[in-house]
DNA sequence: CAAGTGTGTGAGTGCACACTTACAAACAAG
DNA sequence: CTTGTTTGTAAGTGTGCACTCACACACTTG
């Protein structure tokens, strides 16, 4: 035994991630997760149940990483205001986001909620951060509305690859939003 | 001959835009989609370059429909404040996306920005609606900016089928939004 | 050492789907 | 009527990919 499966599991879920974040679930092979795994496609289906199951998995492990800088950026603001929580919520955020793959992973979630399981899966995600921020920050309805509302923005800003585009239309869109 | 290939192009683009809007570009065949038309695969191909080709011109098609609802909401509150233009947009987009089609297609062209030309194309749409609203609703950069992170807002909600989620956290996220 | 258990793979299998080709029917023009 | 053009399709072709299975190696336990 080289390894555990647990310890494997957690190798492929990272690069499911990655690789999920670029492709997208129906134009990523699984071939794709094992090669960047740096095991073999059949054990990969050994790990996990079919496809749909290693994307559901690599969801959550999307979403606990969020989570996870949320609740740090939270830490950090303890005792603040709730704008100021979610301020230092927010600036967490950007701050993991940097690599991409987590965003784009959530966009290609979204995209694919015509498949029940990661619906759920999806809900799942955001139902945790939502109650995380609103509990935590002590932000009110529009708060935390807003809080997404911007986030959801960051979504179109780095798929349209607007960073890149110097156009007025494109600089009021991206005002303001940490640049890389 | 039955008809003009220019109008079977149009009845092909809107079963394009409603069927990669449900299921998106990779898990839509191109025989879904000539089904939906009522005509053959092979048409299709040679109406359009490749599938690559429908779908770049559905996007066309998409972000069309949008710019045109929005025209035409701005022009009911014309002479207005750059505020209640806004609203009056944003009202005629709420209503035009009622029935799904756009938005969902929206969603899946920004999980395939990874092809350059849909990137190009996601783009170009964009950037057509956000001059529109910079310059006929006269708003500064930061109202642009709010009025499409709450429009991006609606692609969460409706991917997650928030609507149907009672709970609190949903609750907030949907605040406000047209409940249809 | 023998038997059992967990880790790992090579070599398939079957199917869905993007795209092509050869061909046919409708219509137009001379 | 013939020739040419446009609209339309049936029937392939090749490939990529999800998933399986038989088998091998590592390690443990008695």
């Amino acid at each position: 035994m080289r390894s555990t499966a647990e310890a494997r599991r957690v190798t492929v879920l990272n690069a499911a991630v990655s690789a999920f974040a670029r492709t997208g679930f129906h134009a990523t092979p699984v071939t794709a997760v094992a090669a960047a795994a740096g095991i073999s496609e059949a054990y990969v289906f050994r790990l996990f149940a079919g496809k749909l199951g290693l994307f559901v998995a690599a969801a959550g492990a999307c979403f606990d990483r969020i989570a996870a800088a949320i609740e740090a950026g939270a830490e950090q603001a303890a005792g603040s205001s709730p704008e100021e929580i979610l301020d230092a919520m927010g600036r967490a955020y950007a701050e993991l986001i940097a690599d991409r793959d987590l965003l784009l992973f959530q966009v290609q979630a979204q995209a694919v909620t015509d498949i029940p399981e990661i619906a759920e899966a999806v809900r799942a995600g955001y139902r945790r951060i939502a109650t995380f921020v609103q509990d935590r920050a002590g932000a009110d309805d529009a708060q935390v509305q807003r809080f997404f509302a911007y986030g959801q923005l960051c979504h179109l800003i780095v798929t349209a690859g607007l960073e890149q585009v110097s156009e007025p239309w494109a600089r009021a869109l991206t005002a303001g939003i940490r640049h890389p």
